[in-house]
DNA sequence: CGCGACGTTGATTTGCCTCAACGATTGTGG
DNA sequence: CCACAATCGTTGAGGCAAATCAACGTCGCG
């Protein structure tokens, strides 16, 4: 009974029932993938195909500047979608990049697959609608941090809210998803003691 | 044949078929409302109980930052939902404010009606979940806007991507928006010629 | 007409970046 | 197991982009 894609099993029971055939049907469309430190999953010009929940491990998505500069603009830790949906609902070249930080277990929906396991699931789309929502009021979220106050205010927001990014993520990897060098970061530590 | 709900039920369309019962039970769920200019749907504090869909007109959220600012973190013109998913999806209190910023019709689905039209029409699931999905992208995107470049560079790239909105919008919210001050988009624009 | 809202322009200030040098830690091959 | 390089974090001096503050021009509207 016990099979690697219990997490996401779980994840998606908060959201809506699942009967064992559907357990099966929806095991059945994942692939399961470990992913060595610093691996890609999507690099800019690819076109992003799949969807990616993390069982295990932590991913981060970027860009790159045009003065060089990786931009993180989002993290994934343990039961966490990340995809580039822009460039996988229009099957556009992407402008992210995907790495895992830590090695990770990933569970992937490559898109084809979901789109027909919708259609043979339908309340799939519920648990879908629900997790993009999510993620979508983490972006305003996301905003709100961004323009609010200073950016020494803003890194005591973050690491108070989210001290488990803190312990697990380098430092540079936390100034570059905020914004600031790490540099800024370094000095704002040294303030706040 | 003509009613009010038409742009949306087009829009809808571009999603999903629609067969005329399922025509019938959205617009009975459905709520029209005339809105006059600098009136608000959502104010700080308040839960947020509906999603707002733009018939004509053009609305903003935003909140005041700790300073007294206003802080625009979205606009919506014809054809964008626009709700705040922290306080709908938890029923919490809101941050933010949405205020028309001319005068507008708008279509109304209220939280609860919304919930019981999915159990009747199923694939309005995909629907939304479709745009919010989208609207998500162009969160990701709006991201990747802040962060590439000088100030300067992100005036002149929303300028030429969205037009619509410089024509309409005053000028103090465009700043507001792209996250600088009045008098700072104005020495944009003299240095523009 | 006169007032308030909006936009412009200039002088000054400041928050954060840049650049550079230097510890601390990690890891890797001989 | 040590030597050495690479990676990451710290600290300080100087610079620049955008904010702040203030004054003035202009338009629309009661």
């Amino acid at each position: 009974m016990n099979n690697p894609y219990d997490p996401l099993l779980a994840h998606v029971r908060k959201f809506i029932p699942l009967e064992a055939e559907e357990v099966t049907a929806l095991t059945n469309a994942l692939r399961y993938k470990k992913v060595k430190k610093k691996e890609f999953l999507l690099r800019e010009q690819q076109v992003c195909t799949a969807n990616y929940f993390v069982l295990s491990g932590c991913l981060r998505m970027y860009f790159i500047r045009e003065d060089g500069v990786e931009q993180i603009t989002q993290f994934a830790i343990e039961n966490w979608w990340l995809t580039d949906f822009q460039s996988l609902d229009w099957q556009q070249p992407s402008r992210f990049y995907i790495q895992t930080i830590e090695t990770a277990e990933l569970a992937i929906l490559d898109r084809d697959t979901l789109s027909a396991l919708f259609d043979h699931l339908p309340l799939l789309e519920r648990y879908f609608r629900l997790v993009v929502q999510r993620a979508f009021a983490a972006a305003q979220q996301n905003l709100f941090f961004i323009y609010s106050s200073t950016g020494e205010e803003r890194y005591r927001r973050f690491s108070t809210s989210f001290p488990q990014f803190v312990q697990r993520i380098p430092q540079y990897m936390i100034a570059s998803y905020l914004g600031f060098t790490p540099e800024f970061v370094s000095k704002i530590k040294s303030r706040l003691k």
